[in-house]
DNA sequence: TGTACATCAGTGAACGCGCGTTCACTGATGTAC
DNA sequence: TGTACATCAGTGAACGCGCGTTCACTGATGTAC
């Protein structure tokens, strides 16, 4: 089947970056190769090459995708705090602790990011930088509370999804919600 | 150089673990080869498996030794609180952010392990309790603060690795000690 | 609107390469007497 | 203490395999007239 139209060829490009955003995260770059992509996607690897660069270039574009994904139910808010409180419940959930394959990009491939600086950190950077504005309380203190929550919310779910035992990674959650309150209520007073 | 003294494969041993430990946490676990270590222990890949049964028992021993590198610095001082003050003072470092070969193994490898749980990840969950054992404040509440404070601080020091510049990276170790500041406060009254 | 033709999305074989692991081999080490 | 010999740490070639990327090819799509 040679040759679609423009518009299939749109959403060809669109279900390689939904089956890379996943895959990435679920089994990591690097052990995640591009024909795994396509055949997750319905198609042949040959054709990847028609659509991206390379596998770098991938990388960076589905970053960019799956900060999206994580964002946009959150932004879909009404206002401020009610977009700020489901950020919060979806990053804590045991779903998001279970499923890295659609959760924070930061958490899955963080690590894998930091350690070639190159697009792609770019775009984890400024993702960083987005949650945490998201998260502000508004007012500011010599350092910024978004960030410090962005930052223990993180670690909570990193090391929920390390814990061996389930009780153990719900003890991370609690602790993630716990520890965000007091965090707030500290730069609320 | 064939057949080598029972103290010099010893030698060998641990030249291949300390250098396992910091390859893996500088590249990623699937991103060093076998090859890489022994030729960095000053070895060739061949002799490998007259000391590991697999790179997958690699890992989890060199998971283990680099655990054991981080703790023993703060675990040698006089007294609990003193070894709690190092062990702060560490992490947050600028050293620890840009050396995540010496650094601590759950934020370099925490992700890639957790992906598949083996024995490794055994290693990963008691490393973290281990951690947040140190830290704890005594002082117990419906959630342990010493978890709180492993989170964060990870969190802190992933989230400096991913960021582009300078200038938020060390904002970052600041939102790391300030954090720490906070919860400990938190839970001191 | 029809026709002729250039374009190019997708296929599948092929490329060079590095991976984890195995193996025959070497010769110093350790042991039995 | 000396000698004969089994052991085995380390070497380097080889294994089958999967990787990222390239390429000749196919035939529907899009375009020029």
């Amino acid at each position: 089947m040679p040759r679609m139209s423009a518009s299939a060829k749109e959403e060809s490009h669109d279900r390689i970056l939904t089956a890379a955003a996943r895959l990435f995260r679920e089994r990591g770059i690097e052990a995640t190769s591009v024909a795994d992509i396509m055949k997750a996607a319905g198609l042949t690897h040959g054709g990847f090459y028609r659509h991206f660069d390379s596998k770098q270039a991938l990388v960076t574009a589905a970053f960019r995708r799956a900060v999206e994904e994580l964002l946009s139910e959150a932004e879909a808010a009404p206002d401020r705090e009610e977009a700020q409180a489901r950020f919060l419940a979806r990053y804590l959930s045991s779903e998001h602790v279970g499923d890295p394959g659609h959760g924070c990009p930061l958490i899955a491939l963080g690590a894998e990011i930091a350690r070639d600086d190159g697009p792609a950190q770019t775009e984890a950077s400024s993702a960083m930088e987005r949650m945490a504005a998201l998260l502000a309380t508004g007012e500011q203190d010599d350092v910024d509370p978004g960030l410090a929550m962005m930052a223990l919310l993180l670690g909570a779910v990193s090391l929920a999804r390390i814990a061996k035992s389930p009780e153990l990674s719900a003890k991370m959650r609690a602790v993630g919600e716990r520890g965000v309150d007091v965090l707030k209520s500290h730069w609320r007073d």
